[in-house]
DNA sequence: TCATAAAATTGGCATATACTAATATACTAA
DNA sequence: TTAGTATATTAGTATATGCCAATTTTATGA
């Protein structure tokens, strides 16, 4: 991994290690889902879970579309669901 | 994944989701290696690296025995050397 | 013991991140 | 066009992170 995939692949992990947007992606994970709802899922506000939702995107990890007044989100690339698998496989080794 | 579990793997992946952290455990991913030698191989700076080294293993990411004067680390759950797998897959197919 | 090597720790500073309240934009339906 | 719903953006603030220089701790060998 040379310099720059190392940068890149830092980013990508950034957006995604924090505790909301991991349950977003898991919210996500067979479905797309409008702002509103993933908001009412999380039990976030508004305002914060559009942030991190546009920032997920820019990142990479979620891409959008618009159906009317709605915004749907969905995960834009599959790998990172594997991803969370093996995060979870590390945690529970441990907890074990 | 609960709360609690997210958390945790956010904690996780917030430890290894930076370039410098990254290449270090790429350098561990077959074998220990000592701090001298982890500083050299990622040519930063003795106290940065200790620091990091230090960062993850306090978050399960790696383990260390010291031998004389030396420390050695290695990675202690090797479900993190999967997780850069899936994240250079990741990588790759986005970037074809 | 003393000098040196290896690693860890400390305090400080600049920047990034997470969150908040308030406001703006985009769209729908009456 | 107006009111209402859905989403995005902005500016501000508190805290976290990353990095640095300097110092300290731990161990070795003369």
């Amino acid at each position: 991994m040379d310099q720059k995939a190392a940068e890149h692949v830092a980013e990508v992990m950034k957006a995604v290690a924090h505790p909301v947007r991991l349950q977003i992606i898991e919210l996500l994970e067979t479905k797309e889902m409008c702002v509103g709802d993933i908001v009412k899922a999380v039990g976030g506000k508004q305002a914060i879970t559009s942030q991190q939702l546009n920032m997920m995107r820019d990142k990479g990890v979620l891409s959008s579309r618009r159906d009317g007044a709605k915004v749907y989100y969905r995960i834009e690339n599959k790998n990172i669901i594997k991803l969370l698998r093996c995060i979870n496989d590390h945690c529970e080794s441990k907890r074990r």
